[in-house]
RNA sequence: GGGGACGUAGUGCAGCCUGGUUCCAACACGCCGCCCUGUCAAGGCGGAGAUCGCGGGUUCAAAUCCCGUCGUCCCCGCCA
């Protein structure tokens, strides 16, 4: 059952026309065996493709005896001669498809138990059974096929940042847990009872020591842990390109990247990235598009109505101008789809779910507007209406009147939601952008104080200094993100590289100096000894290879990825210990178990 | 923490709304056996395989209705 004298000469999919004659030892997976009484065919699967095996009782009997014997998946070594396949039984379908592998000799190196699903790409495998049998799974050409380009992605942007001056440095998973950001997974330490580790949720603040350090410039791919609830696209370990530069600008760093991901486009999608990525401002993004992940792919853009509607009859958009709120539109034009009430109806207490008081809607009809708020807009409002949005007969206008958060939130969802369903998204595009110019806080109303947009980290622009104790909601952060397809894949901001303006962003987020000596006395000690000026970005690996692979979720592009629950369905992780590892550990559980 | 969808042979699904001889649960693929010498989704014949996620309730009667619970997925909150 070993591979015993026998050595592997070629993949299952190498062969051609060319190798026509020459004697080939195959090894790999039974796909499947077409077993006729006489002559007897197996499909033979590895990594590289499918050859086709034939096992002729008459040229050899004792490999046909081993073959009737072979199930789907058995292990197989085979040793034959490579012949041309007879005229008409070619199979264009398959690269090696000319050819077909004449047995002498065939090797069951093992057996296997039939798999629980078939191992094929057009797969009808609930996902439950696929993370089951995850090795089986990962089997499928399709799946293979991700992790190939995922690995050509990572190998692109080692070498790209090797060549550009970049030193992969590996930064510790053992880690201090930090206030702010997301929920940290913590461990135990058995060496100082009652204290425990942080797994990083990013490397942060070790590639900012690692710019005090000298190391001029760095990067990482590397494992980072979020205990924040799960998503299509979110995972709680998750893989970051992490990167950071000393004595850079904005500027620099998106070029570096635009031209990392030049050379992505170009060796592993083997298109060309148009460049320049184009920008725009993180306000440009909400009011033209409701988010600060714009989706360029498609119009619908919101419209600002607020003129129009300054001396409006209909109480509801009064009332939200004269409370400083805003009226944005978003309009679709006729043909998608016929709209019912009953329909409108939902769409509208879809959109309280995101905090909107309501959705109004107004059909564009005859000469002016039809819906249960035309009735309130004069002739000459609705005229300007019409000459505004340029609405054709039979297009439908959804109106949010609230504040300007909630207002570009709902509609900017709503834009997302509809080009979905009303199929307006061109498949096979990437539209990239940059978005810049982030606010640096933003108000928490949960925790009644600003909490960093980006991290508290991040440099504020020199020319808001000023304003970050006495308005805090009006500076702007030098942070940076880059969109694709609506999708933020990486954001990254120039850092505070002088203690004092670090502890001016600290007191701007209610973290007193006490705390700021406690929490993060490392870094501010070491922003005192020459910390050049620095700034780098970070990518979500998974999600970038998802969308470049066109995948829907995150889990495709992770070889042994959680479910919602965070649960591992192979391994059953996490799981209950012994009694003894918990005192090892320090550890008394509470709760359900002590009740 | 909240909203929604789903859970039926190994796999994917039908049946559920309107409870009962189309339900000791159908179909397809897979599996097992036999036949078959050029298939590649091989073909033909036969066969095995299901505590209808779990627990409780309603009822003369539950896969079907109700309650609870567990699991999976999608979303809101959350994720700097």
């Amino acid at each position: 059952m070993n591979v015993g004298d026998l050595q592997r000469t070629h993949s299952c999919g190498e062969l051609r026309a060319a190798h026509v004659g020459r004697v080939a030892t195959l090894m790999g997976w039974a796909h499947s065996i077409r077993d006729h009484g006489g002559i007897l065919f197996i499909d033979l699967r590895d990594h590289a493709g499918l050859t086709q095996l034939v096992i002729d009782p008459e040229r050899a009997p004792e490999a046909h005896a081993t073959a009737r014997q072979v199930r789907s998946e058995f292990v197989l070594a085979a040793v034959g001669e490579v012949a041309p396949r007879p005229q008409g039984t070619e199979n264009p379908g398959l690269p090696t498809g000319q050819v077909e592998l004449h047995v002498k000799r065939l090797d069951v190196l093992n057996e296997a138990v039939p798999p629980p699903f078939p191992i094929e790409d057009d797969l009808d495998a609930g996902e439950n059974t696929r993370l089951q049998y995850r090795y089986l799974d990962l089997r499928r050409p399709r799946m293979q096929k991700v992790l190939r380009a995922r690995h050509e992605i990572c190998q692109v942007m080692r070498s790209y940042l090797s060549s550009q001056g970049f030193l992969e440095i590996e930064t510790p998973m053992l880690s201090k847990s930090t206030p702010e950001g997301a929920r940290d997974f913590l461990v135990p330490s058995r060496l100082n009872p009652g204290r425990f580790y942080a797994l990083p949720q990013s490397p942060q603040l070790y590639k900012q020591l690692l710019m005090v350090a000298g190391m001029n410039r760095y990067f990482q791919i590397v494992r980072c842990f979020r205990d924040e609830d799960l998503r299509a696209d979110r995972q709680p370990e998750f893989t970051q390109l992490d990167i950071e530069l000393s004595f850079t600008t904005p500027d620099e760093i998106c070029d570096l990247i635009e031209g990392l991901f030049a050379r992505i486009f170009e060796e592993v999608l083997h298109t060309d990235l148009p460049r320049p990525i184009p920008r725009m401002a993180y306000a440009e993004a909400m009011s033209r598009f409701g988010t600060d992940a714009p989706d360029f792919r498609y119009g619908l853009e919101i419209l600002v109505l607020d003129d129009l509607f300054r001396s409006t009859a209909f109480k509801i958009f009064a009332g939200a101008l004269a409370k400083g709120g805003t009226i944005r539109g978003l309009l679709l034009p006729p043909g998608g789809k016929e709209w019912s009430r009953s329909e409108l109806d939902r769409r509208a207490e879809w959109a309280k779910t995101f905090g909107a008081s309501g959705l109004a809607w107004l059909r564009r009809e005859g000469e002016g507007w039809s819906g249960p708020i035309a009735k309130f807009m004069s002739s000459q409002e609705g005229g300007e209406l019409v000459r505004r949005t340029n609405a054709a007969p039979g297009s439908l206008l959804f109106l949010v009147a609230d504040s300007r958060d909630v207002a570009a939130g709902v509609l900017g969802r709503l834009r997302r939601d509809l080009a979905r369903e009303l199929n307006l998204v061109p498949q096979g595009r990437f539209d990239f952008v940059w978005v810049t110019d982030f606010p640096m806080f933003e108000f928490s109303q949960e925790e009644k104080r600003w909490v960093a947009m980006h991290h508290p980290f991040t440099a504020p622009r020199w020319e808001d200094l000023d304003r970050m104790q006495s308005d805090p909601g009006s500076v702007r952060a030098q942070a940076y993100d880059l969109v694709l397809n609506g999708t933020e894949i990486g954001g990254g901001s120039i850092r505070n590289h002088r203690a004092a303006i670090q502890r001016r962003v600290f007191e701007a987020l209610g973290i007193g100096p006490e705390e700021a000596e406690r929490k993060f006395g490392f870094l501010l000690q070491a922003l005192q000894f020459g910390a050049p000026p620095h700034g780098g970005i970070a990518f979500g690996l998974d999600r970038l290879v998802m969308l470049l692979t066109g995948l829907e979720s995150i889990r495709d592009t992770i070889p042994f990825p959680k479910t919602q629950k965070g649960i591992c369905l192979m391994t059953d992780a996490p799981s209950s210990v012994d009694e003894r590892q918990l005192r090892e550990a320090h550890v008394r559980l509470v709760g359900s178990d002590s009740d």
